[in-house]
DNA sequence: ATACACATGAACCGATCGGTAAACGTGAAT
DNA sequence: ATTCACGTTTACCGATCGGTTCATGTGTAT
């Protein structure tokens, strides 16, 4: 199998695991959906847990590209880029196949803090902190560390909340939230 | 079975399902963890979709329950109580059970919508939101319902993020966060 | 003592789990 | 034309999945 194969491999992969679960989907049906055997994937991951991993890597690379591009597109002001954020991710929320947060979803099925896919999870959250706390100071926050957390509050929140009440009312709290917090923040 | 057996069971396969995961826990692990054997549980739960609704049931309950009165133990005055939500969260964060919230990892396993797993989990924030829109409109804020839903965004968010990075810091940042998304929505 | 109702554990069902072994097909190098 | 290497298919492994059947208690009422 080449190397953009198996690229293509973990990206459908991915999808899969989204939109079906990490238990509930097997590796039959996995091979299946691919179109790629057990035998061929067994090839290139150890595991399913390997395979997994390997998923949420891109995942990461993924989500965090886009959102960072999607905010540069949307506002150049640092701290209307802050807003800008759930801008964005209002308009995720409203993807068709929008199903909530792969890394929420992965650190709920493995919950023990030292497992390896609880610790990806962990560390995607702390990289999208330190791309959070990069626009605070560029905003000039009084405490961009602290306004970068509370923001991720908001944002992991509203990813919950979308995916149980639904998109739209939940992205338009969250940008409100967020500008309630960001002003308190920015002004002395 | 007695009526008294049988929330004992319900009880108890609610610790083994927060703990170890609904797809990841098996009826064989089950019966064995409960100390009822399989032909016991299912003389009572048709599937273990059942039993899972059952759990969660009572979960939505016992939850709101302590949560109400820890509030009410807490503070008296109506906007200081709106604060308290978030100082018993931190309590919660602090037991050493913690696994974030039961019906985030349901909906995380159970994803579509139609789904009654994932219909019962939606139910319990719309709960806890008519809740807080209690307290809010109790503090008098301009418009309760949107301060409710904000403080949720906050309270989702924090159960996460307490689950992936720890609990205290985590604890703090939505404290202080929901003072300042308070005081914009009390103060005129 | 005997009959009945009921709860139980254990064995069992087909299906599927994660993972492997080996047979098979195909292309390139000789 | 023959060999070799490699990727794929298929069948298979023991274990476990959700759920059922049944034989064996065990207690109670007559």
């Amino acid at each position: 199998m080449s190397a953009s194969k198996r690229d293509e491999l973990v990206q459908n992969a991915l999808q899969v695991f989204y939109s079906g679960g990490f238990h509930a989907v097997g590796m039959d049906s996995l091979a299946k959906a691919t179109g790629v055997s057990k035998t061929a994937i067994y090839k290139h991951f150890r595991t399913k847990e390997d395979l997994i991993l390997a998923t949420l890597r891109l995942r990461d690379e993924q989500f965090r590209n886009w959102l960072v591009r999607r905010v540069e597109a949307l506002e150049t002001d640092p701290r209307k880029r802050l807003v800008a954020i759930f801008d964005a991710l209002a308009e995720w929320f409203r993807e068709p196949g929008f199903q909530s947060c792969m890394f929420i979803k992965a650190s709920s099925e493995y919950q023990d803090h030292t497992h390896p896919i609880h610790v990806m999870a962990a560390e995607h959250k702390r990289l999208l902190l330190s791309y959070f706390s990069e626009l605070a100071r560029k905003a000039k926050a009084r405490d961009p560390e602290d306004l970068a957390r509370q923001l991720l509050l908001l944002k992991e929140g509203a990813i919950v909340l979308a995916h149980l009440h639904g998109a739209d009312e939940v992205a338009r709290d969250a940008r409100r939230a967020a500008e309630n917090i960001i002003s308190m923040s920015l002004e002395k």
